[in-house]
Order: C-alpha cells, then sequence, then structure tokens
DNA sequence: CTTTGTGTTAACAAAATTGTTAATCTGTTT
DNA sequence: AAACAGATTAACAATTTTGTTAACACAAAG
C-alpha cells in the first residue's frame, strides 16, 4: 500500500515526471493534458492549478532538459588530463552512455525544439558557446599530437560531430535499427554493448596514422 | 496568370501536397486541417470531401513516403558492378545525396513511424527484408577482398549503420549542428558538402589495412 | 473550536479542431 | 437547354481538449 494521504505535496513532482513520460513520447501537440494528469493519478485540474497552463508545464520540463544538452556534448570531450587517445575513448563511452540514459532525449530535443523558431536561435547560441571553447582546446591537442607524429591532424569539429551522429543514432531510429539486425542478437541491449565499442574503433580509427 | 479555373481536378494533388508539407513539418498531431487546407488555397471542406478523415489523408501521405525508406537504405550499398572501394564511395555519396532531397524524410519517420505501434512491425519486417537480402552480399564481398589481403574484414552491418548514422545527422539535427559550426562555414550548404566527403572518408578508412 | 489557507475535486465553460450537410456552382451529356 | 454528376462553399454540428470555478477537505494556527 503506497501513502493514500490527502494533501500529498509530492502531487507537482508527479504531475512533472508524468508530463516528462508523456511529452517526451509524444511531443507537445501530442501530448494531453488529461493523460499527463491520470499517469500522474490526479485530476486534470490539478495540472492547472500548479502550472496553469499546457505551454506553462512544458517550458518547465524544457527548460529543465535544457542543461543536458550541454551535457550531452560536453560529454563526448572527456577528461583533459589523459592521453589524447585514451581521452576520445573514455570521451566516446562517456557519451554514448550518456544518451543510452537519456534514450528519447535526442528526439525530443530535434522535435520540439527545432519546432520553436524562438528557441533555435538559443540553441543555436548555447552550443555555439560549448563548441567554440572546447573544441579549441581539442584542436590544439590534436595538432600537438599530430606534430608529434602520434596521430593524424584530424578536423575537432568534424570528430566531434563523427561522435554524436554514431552515438545518437542507434537511439534514435532504434525500430529501424532493430529492423536490421533481425536476429543476429539476442536483445537489443546486446547490440548497442557492442556498437559502443565500435563506435570507440571508428573515431580512434581516424586518428591513426595509415 | 495561373488557370483560375473552378472544377480543378488538381484540388486533390494540392491538398496531398501541402499535407505532406504540414505533416512532415508539424507531425501528425501537430497538423491541422485548417491550415492544410489554406495552405492548398481551397476550403477545408474539400479535404474531408477528398479524404474523409484526417487520419485517412496521413495514410495516404505515409504508405506514399514507405517506399522511400526502402530507397534510402538501397541507395546506401551502390552498384553491385564495381570494385568494392568504389561501390562503398558510390554508395555513401548517393545515400547522402538522396537525404540531402528528403532533408526531413528521416525525422518524419523516427517520429510518426515509430509513435504507432502497428507501424513498428511493419517497419521492422520490412527493414529486415531489405537489410538481409543486401548484406548478405556485401558481407560475402568484403569477406572476399579481405581474404586478398585488399582491406579488413569488417562487418557490412555495423558498415551499413555506420554510413546511415553519418549521413543522417548533419541533417536531422541541422540547428545543433549549425549552432557548433558557428562561422566557420559561409552557409549550411558548404559544410553539408564538406562533410560528404569527410563521410566517405570515415567509412573507407575502417576498410583500410593499417 | 473557529478561522484560514492550501490542496483537491467534480462539474462546467471556452476554445480549438475535426467532421457533416445542404445548397450552389460548373462543366458535360443528351 | 434540361438534366445530371461531380466539385465547391459556407454554415453548422460534434468532438476533443484546454482552462475555470465554486464547493469541499483538511491540517495548522490563533
Amino acid at each position: 500500500m503506497e501513502s493514500e494521504s490527502k494533501h500529498s505535496k509530492d502531487t507537482e513532482s508527479r504531475i512533472l515526471q508524468a508530463a516528462e513520460k508523456e511529452f517526451f513520447e509524444k511531443g507537445y501537440a501530442g501530448a494531453r493534458t488529461a493523460s499527463i494528469a491520470e499517469t500522474a493519478g490526479v485530476t486534470h485540474a490539478m495540472l492547472h492549478y500548479y502550472f496553469r497552463t499546457k505551454d506553462r508545464l512544458f517550458e518547465k520540463i524544457i527548460s529543465g532538459k535544457m542543461g543536458l544538452l550541454k551535457d550531452m556534448l560536453l560529454s563526448a570531450i572527456g577528461d583533459n588530463d589523459l592521453p589524447l587517445e585514451e581521452r576520445i575513448r573514455q570521451g566516446v563511452e562517456r557519451h554514448f552512455d550518456f544518451i543510452s540514459a537519456n534514450r528519447n532525449l535526442p528526439r525530443f530535443i530535434v522535435n520540439e525544439i527545432i519546432s520553436l523558431p524562438d528557441r533555435i536561435r538559443i540553441m543555436e547560441m548555447s552550443t555555439r558557446d560549448i563548441a567554440d571553447s572546447l573544441l579549441k582546446n581539442l584542436q590544439a591537442e590534436i595538432d600537438e599530437y599530430a606534430a608529434q607524429g602520434h596521430c593524424k591532424k584530424v578536423d575537432a569539429l568534424m570528430l566531434l560531430i563523427d561522435i554524436v551522429s554514431l552515438n545518437v543514432f542507434p537511439f534514435m531510429a532504434a525500430p529501424i535499427v532493430k529492423g536490421a539486425i533481425g536476429n543476429r542478437f539476442e536483445n537489443y541491449d546486446e547490440f548497442l554493448a557492442l556498437r559502443k565499442k565500435e563506435n570507440v574503433e571508428t573515431i580512434l580509427n581516424k586518428l591513426k596514422i595509415h
């Protein structure tokens, strides 16, 4: 038996939780306030009581997730005090794990944020700042290693896009990929584990000198 | 002056055209039949006259696009009668161009088809068939080349997923990537041209022996 | 124990969206 | 030109979804 007490103060957070699920699964337009309320186990009047409108509730969710986008990019670079190859390996793995832990975040971002013209600019500026500062360091490091003959002189930006592309796709397009892999794997997580290794190799392979 | 004649039989196709645009941009839930009708330049009653319901109109659009998904995968493999490396290079380029010509098709598929439980199974079976037959040939070819010492023995499935991942991302996540590239490029198409080359190299690089 | 304020509910209202109908128009056939 | 059939429109109806309100519950403070 769960606590059946009325006047439960966690109502607000339960609505938020249910809203996140609903918005992530169905997008803003597809989400229904009544459905959110039902999932949260409250009447839909409560939703309006706490958040006034669907829009404001959506804002609450989306603003909380904006930070995660930065984290997603940042995680792809790894710690600064490791040798380059190890740093990149770790970065790719952490990035993969991050997305794995937020499987429908990329789809949500791509759909909902892109469809709001205002937000695109915020998004662009936000990613620009992160990318700029981060890539400058990484590029310098790569160039240094390359000068020492330890790796190829690759473009850091392209490398970052490679990492994100490879890591995001198997989650974003999971149903299609599931179809493609057929019965080659026991379950999808098994495939994902292998895919993670493969992505690390693909990225490191771009640095290797032929 | 366009033909202002009433009784224009192209009304149906204009609705379809407007519907495709609307559904692609806003998804099923976000699309408005009135908006579609307005874009098509007809009253929204016409939409119901020709297609009865929003659902049936959506079906018309989606079923027409299902074939394109197959084409998208098929284009990534290229012609059979070329040397392997050339075949893959051409495949990656054609696949990139195909997506470039259907920029919001991937997003549409990922969102709308995935959200319909029925369709996922159709999708899975559909992709399975294509992937199975196609990958068997490609894998055999790779293995042959590898046995001759001309390339590494890579997994064809992983290679296909690599191709699609790398090619799809810059279109699907365009606003985020735009932010990341900042002012390094004149315009996005210039970046895309470079990205296309980069993807070809990334893929071919996986085949090269170190 | 009454007051007070917040949380809660059910029923209702408003708005938006989809779907229908009956009348009208237009080109075609006889 | 009269009849006909499909196309078109405007007005309306139905449904869905969001948002509001008034009454009620309950715990805490005076």
